[in-house]
DNA sequence: ATACTTGCAAATCGTTTGCAATACC
DNA sequence: GGTATTGCAAACGATTTGCAAGTAT
């Protein structure tokens, strides 16, 4: 089942985006982005993925990940969120959603789009616009 | 309209909290919860607070801010709000509420509570109670 | 050939900690 | 007096940066 061009979409999807589609860059997207496993939906640290790196044997530095992660949520292919102060999580879903986060063990956790709904919003203070709309569960182990 | 014995409440609310009054907490919960000005809600960060007690020629060391902060949100004085990595806001309004955040200049601004409704909420996950819904809405300056 | 990327190690930022000196009850 | 609190300076963890060496087009 090893794919003997294994890369020819992430290439294309790093191109489109505007970036080199480099060793580092490939393999972390591989990573991130191919779901050979089931889940869609990855909340990645920069250290989680370094370490994820090292175990499948692709040699990346630590600041390789943080720039290849800043980059790709630039492009729009990551989505940042914040949690936790001192820790930045990173969300390969994109899509409009919301979270669940255990505060016990710092586990992120989607929520379907469709399962919160606004009722009313207010509308941006004056001289501002809306960038999005983050509804942040916070729970507790029990 | 200097009050003579200016503390008084102050060292009530922090004796009821099970907090000594300090020279330094009650320095800085004159800061924080005085509102001789107008505005009821204030979000700070350490350093800022910090500043603000120099300003006022307050000596207080910052790690004493950073512990009081603490000490006064397991008190249930204030309420922390994560909205940047790297940064913790402390929120002196503990109702519950909103926030708008100002993603160009890291300025937080409170949204009355009934301007945001939550028409559907999931549950929570199976072992898990929810603790806190925070909505935050990142906006940008235009 | 050239501009973009990478890795390394040092630097930075916010925050926490250990511990001796000090202040509160 | 005894315990809680403070300040200092060092330690910390996550992230960023400068720059020389390597790589993609």
């Amino acid at each position: 089942m090893t794919d003997v061009r294994p890369y020819t979409a992430l290439i294309e999807r790093l191109k489109l985006a505007g970036l080199r589609p480099t060793r580092q860059r490939l393999a972390l997207a591989k990573l991130l982005f191919d779901t050979a496993d089931d889940q869609t939906d990855r909340h990645v640290t920069a250290e989680q993925l370094h370490s994820e790196a090292m175990e499948a044997e692709v040699r990346v530095s630590l600041a390789t990940v943080y720039n290849t992660l800043h980059q790709f949520t630039d492009a729009g292919l990551l989505r940042e969120v914040v949690v936790d102060s001192g820790r930045s999580y990173f969300d390969t879903n994109i899509d409009d959603h919301h979270h669940f986060y255990f505060e016990d063990n710092g586990r992120l956790q989607d929520i379907p789009g469709a399962a919160v709904r606004l009722a009313e919003l207010p509308e941006a203070p004056a001289g501002a616009a809306i960038k999005r709309v983050e509804v942040i569960i916070r729970v507790r182990e029990d």
